[in-house]
Parts: structure tokens; sequence; C-alpha cells
DNA sequence: TCAAAAGTGTTGGTGATACACCCATGG
DNA sequence: CCATGGGTGTATCACCAACACTTTTGA
């Protein structure tokens, strides 16, 4: 690799203590299942927080874009690959990894839990309800504390929870993941007004099957309403 | 430094390919003057993009936090140390540095230029209206207008642009400053009101002075509301 | 017929916008 | 006395929150 003769300061250090810092990416995984939020968690087997919950994460590879190490993890871990993707924020303290200086990305992703099968054997690997994780490996429980306040804000004003449920939804389970993802409950009127009014629901003439009540409409998400900004940026 | 065995992938590469990534941090410094948002640039010195405007960073020490880096250039270049400064993004392409593999962590800070002197010497350090830059080294011009739109949705909710100010301001200095930042015009009544209803603002029962028309009263920001919550998470 | 959830409208409050005139000062 | 910007109030509108009863289905 070249000399990097933009930084100021490159003199005082060789150049080879400027690469002492690795970069890794985290990805908090969620996902909705019985009326919860959940998170893809693994088991952590380094020895400092041996047992403790931790994010799935990894290095970034020399010759891979940021953004595309994150879309890496999540197609490795749960075999999806047309996934919500979004970068929240870098977490940088000087001894957040007990083994030596690690800088990481994390990003959030939003994920249907019935669309995929993960492979259950690593470290058990499994989702977990957001709200029972108390405590995690590194600092793992503040980047997941960070990215669900960045999704909160997120499903104010952005179509994206519908990537945690299947195709066809009612507005109950709409409903249901909003008040898990905000941890409230909302008024059932008000809540289907607003989303008529968006505009972001088709109604497919379909009904709930095999419910002990009366069935509800089934909906689709209305995503020609939303050209595909690809902004990439990073 | 030693192994890293949480990562999945380790045994693919040499532990020395993962730390051929250098990390840095660029900060977006803006001001406000003349009725102008301002941002503080310098001119590039690598060949690839001689002569155009760059931000002001620096590549990430080994032993420094990744905020403590941010002060750190915000320090040198501004001699400023009590300001404030946010975390933005991360941008990671591949080739966004034509010397190498740089992922560069982006932070926007708000600075009063009335308070320091900078150091003009250098490579024409100074502040350019951000409006009248075209294109800048780097995906530089890619960050700035990332750091732009961030300002802009801070502004609505939080007060940080008494950042850009002098300790006392009259109204119409302050509401310049939104019109300057979301580059459009604002109703002075309902500006006015808006901000009375806030609190945000203490009446200094002083007047502007050598004004050529009816000086204003002045104000100072009401910190006393917004106890410091130091959020440090990177 | 009962339980459980679906479906449906109205009202009041609050905050945002639009808008025009008189006032104080310096030159 | 004139030019310049300072200072003020009201009407309207859109949006949000609160709230209760009837309907449909399966058991």
């Amino acid at each position: 690799m070249k000399q990097i003769s933009r930084f100021s300061h490159f003199g005082e250090l060789s150049d080879k203590d400027y690469f002492r810092i690795a970069l890794s990416v985290d990805c908090v995984i969620f996902g909705f299942e019985d009326d919860e939020l959940k998170v893809l968690v693994i088991k952590c087997n380094i020895k400092e927080y041996k047992g403790m919950w931790s994010l799935l994460g990894d290095l970034v590879r020399p010759d891979e874009d940021l953004d595309s190490a994150s879309y890496r993890i999540l197609k490795d871990r749960t075999g999806l690959d047309d996934v919500y993707l979004e970068q929240v924020q870098t977490f940088g303290k000087v001894n957040r990894h007990p083994a030596g200086r690690v800088i990481t990305t994390a990003y959030f992703s939003l994920v249907n839990i019935k669309d995929h099968q993960l492979k259950l054997s690593d470290n058990e690997l499994h989702w977990h309800p957001v709200k029972e994780i108390a405590e995690m490996a590194f600092d793992h429980k503040n980047i997941l504390d960070t990215c669900l306040e960045r999704l909160r804000e997120k499903i104010q004003d952005h179509p994206v929870v519908f990537n945690l449920l299947p195709k066809k939804f009612s507005l109950r389970e709409l409903q249901s993941v909003y008040e898990a993802v905000l941890n409230c409950e909302l008024d059932r009127r008000n809540f289907r007004k607003k989303f008529f009014m968006m505009d972001w629901l088709i109604d497919l003439n379909e009904l709930e099957e095999d419910v002990p009540h009366r069935p509800g409409k089934l909906y689709k998400f209305n995503a020609a309403k939303f050209a595909k900004k690809t902004k990439k940026v990073s």
C-alpha cells in the first residue's frame, strides 16, 4: 500500500502503526415472531465474554465495501440477500474489544423469520426476544440499544416494517409489529386510519384462514409507491 | 496484537491482511458568517485531487477513541475544544481513497467562526460557503451533503444551532441561521412564536448596537434547560 | 349463544401556516 | 421624514388522540 500523504500527523508514528486497527461490521438483525421483536444472536466464544450473547459480525475484508461486508454476514447467517439493511453508527472506543483495537460499524436489518432456515448448530445461533436481553458481550448491548432506537425513529415515517412480515398480512399483524417495536399500545382505529391515509397498503381481497375468530382482511405492501432510491454512500 | 477469535472467517486470510485497512475521521465543520452557512476546507495536496477542496481529517491513532480523534482534529485546526460534534456516518467504499484502503467516519461540528483564529498559512485553510461548493476531493462532497442533510434534520427538534452564534444574539440572527441551513425563507412572526414557545431563549434585556435601524433585543441560549446527556457510545 | 377480534366515525385539542400593520431607531 | 428592520395577533387548516358499539366468525 502506498503512503497516504494527505494526513497531517503521519510522521509521528510509522505507517505500520496506523494499520494496527481492525475494522469489523456488526449486524443487528431484527425479526418478528409470537408478537415479539426478536434479534438474531449467537453465543460468544472468546474467554472474556464466554457464554454471553453477541451480535453477528465479522472483520471487513480489504477488498470489500463496508456495505458489502454487512450483506455478506447477513447472507452467510440467514441465506437471505434481498433484505433491508441500514448503517447506524460506528463504535470505536479503544478498549471495546479485549483482544485488540477493533472499531466496528453497526447495521440493522429487518427480516421475516419464516423466510429462511438458520444453521442452528452454530453456537446456539437463534432468535432472542429483544426485551429479554439485559446484557451482552463487548459493547453489543449498547449497539443493540442504539439500533433499536434508530429503528423506532425510522418506522415513524418510513415504510420499513413490512420487511418483518410475510408478503400477505393482516392489519392486526402490522399493528402488532409497531407495538412490539415501540413497546407501547396503539389505538386500533387511529392505526387503521393512518395506514389507509398513507396509501401504503394494497387490499388483496383475501381473508385470514384458520383463526378462531372473525378473519381479518389481508394486505400487501404497496411497493410500487416507493421507487428504489439506492443511496449507496458508504 | 492478539488473535481475534470471534470472527468466523479469520482463517481465510492472514492476520496481517486484516490490518491493511486504515481508518480515518473527517470533520465537516460548519460555521455561520455573512448570513451564509460555511464549511472549513483545505486545499488537497495529493496528486489525484490536486487543488481541490477537502475536509479536515486524519488517521485514527491506535490508542485514541474514535470520538477523540475527531475532537483532536477540531482542536488542532480551530483551537476550539468545547464544541458540538456529532458522528454521522462511515464511508467505506473500496476505492474511495486513491492511495489505498481507507475507511472514514464523518463527524459534523458547529462552531462560532468569530471564536477563534485559523492558521491560514496551511494550504489555504478557510471558511467556504457551502452553497458554492460543487465538487471536492475524494468522496468529500458526498460526505458534506450527508452531513448537511443530518444537520437539517437535527435542527428541527434540537437546540444545536446556538453553537454557530455568539453568546448574545438577536432573533434576526437566529432566524438567519435557520434560513441559511435550511436554504429557505421563514415567516418572522411564526419563527418568533415558535422559539418563545419552546422556551429555548433567555431575554438579556439588552439591545443590539451599531445597527442602522431599530435595534433588536439580545438573547442567550437557555442552556440550563438541557442537562448534558453525554451519550458516549462510540 | 358465546368468545374474540374485526370493522367503523366523530369530536376536541394542538400545533403549523398564512397574512398586515404600527413602532423605534439612525441617517 | 424616510428607510430599515423590529415587534406583534388572528383565522384557518391539518393532524393526532380519545373514545364505544356493531359485526362476523369459529367453537
